[in-house]
DNA sequence: GCAAATTTTGACCGATTGGACAAACGTTAG
DNA sequence: CTAACGTTTGTCCAATCGGTCAAAATTTGC
């Protein structure tokens, strides 16, 4: 029941202001990287004084690890959410939308991920190689189910996750890029529904043209 | 002819020491971002002091401008030679495969600039909006034509080209990921043969099983 | 071989960094 | 009211940051 870091005894305001230095730091951590961020930014970002902040996290690395703990939960959910139940295509659709979704609406989060990766992920390495190495390898056995059942066709499951991970994280990653290149019109509001209509096409039929 | 910024006389000497600096300089920006590298990880991976290295790069912000401007070049060349004459699907392909390639043989390159667009492109939103939006409209035009001529299927060029810039940076901008969740076996040097074999059943067929 | 030009170095600068610390301030239970 | 506790601030520190500069060492043109 008890697990080996017990949860800490915390008053109202330390919940707070918890909070709201966590929410600073993710502003900022995830347009900077870790190294290029100041403990002096995350302050002002979440309106308080260094010493102050510092008062509710001793190093600015715990600010990072309490973020990345938080964020790999709920990043990783929609892939747990992929289940053997129900139609194979309809679950992997459903899996494409709610990955393009948290992009649209939690890109701070993707980009905090990304930055990590990209830095040789040097504070999760052990959970990639762990936690989520096992949970790819469980859905990558569901998905070689399916193919074998011949509802959908045969390709390697763990590439066909990075593929839907790297075009649906793409458009909160590169989205300054995204925005540039479509330009004001086509790069408005209505860009990821566009790239729904496109990704869902591409991983039911590909390119080929109908015959 | 003469550009207006006319090419500075440079000794044998500055032209090796100035390509080891950039050679160094790329490896660090890559891994830490600009922000996030200090002159002095550059200069000693380089194997010269400080002041030496500025000898050469009167500011920081010159190395990394430098890596950028050859950056784009080398980067944008794929995109460049996909070209109306030939078979669309076959042109697509080797397309995929051409940047496949480049994550492969340059994935420092990559990172940095995924770096840079992770933190908001300051450097070169510019040219994101000018040269690379001109490129990227020029050639979703020439693919709209393949559409209009039944060669491909009819969706998105825009978004058809985001994922292939998608899925086939993510092997060399997450690259710890791929391997630590492909592990030791599958994570090896074929996975990028795996990438490929893949992707290109993807954007050919997508995952609708044959009927 | 020698003078001029180029390259390298060590010492240094002001600004910023992550973090420590004690004092001051605020809050609350008795 | 007051003592105990929780919160906030100003000041300070050693380390590191990007960058300068003059002098020393080296290379180059003749």
């Amino acid at each position: 029941m008890t697990t080996s870091t017990q949860a800490p005894r915390r008053t109202r305001i330390q919940q707070e202001k918890r909070e709201l230095i966590l929410e600073a730091a993710l502003e900022v951590f995830s347009t900077s990287g870790f190294r290029g961020s100041t403990i002096d930014q995350i302050a002002e970002a979440a309106g308080m004084s260094k010493p102050n902040l510092l008062y509710y996290f001793r190093r600015k690395e715990d600010i990072h690890e309490t973020l990345m703990e938080r964020l790999l939960e709920t990043w990783l959910a929609p892939l747990r959410e992929l289940d053997d139940i129900g139609d194979p295509m309809t679950e992997l659709r459903s899996y494409i939308r709610r990955k393009l979704e948290m992009a649209r609406d939690f890109p701070r989060e993707s980009r905090l991920f990304a930055n990590e990766i990209l830095q040789g992920a040097p504070r999760i390495m052990p959970l990639l190689a762990g936690e989520l190495k096992t949970l790819v390898d469980e859905k990558a056995a569901v998905i070689k189910g399916w193919m074998r059942a011949g509802k959908i066709a045969r390709t390697d499951p763990w590439h066909l996750i990075f593929s839907i991970w790297a075009t649906t994280q793409h458009y909160a990653d590169f989205d300054v890029q995204v925005r540039a290149v479509l330009g004001p019109n086509r790069g408005g509001d209505g860009r990821f529904e566009d790239a729904a209509r496109f990704l869902e096409q591409l991983f039911l039929d590909g390119l080929k043209p109908k015959a």
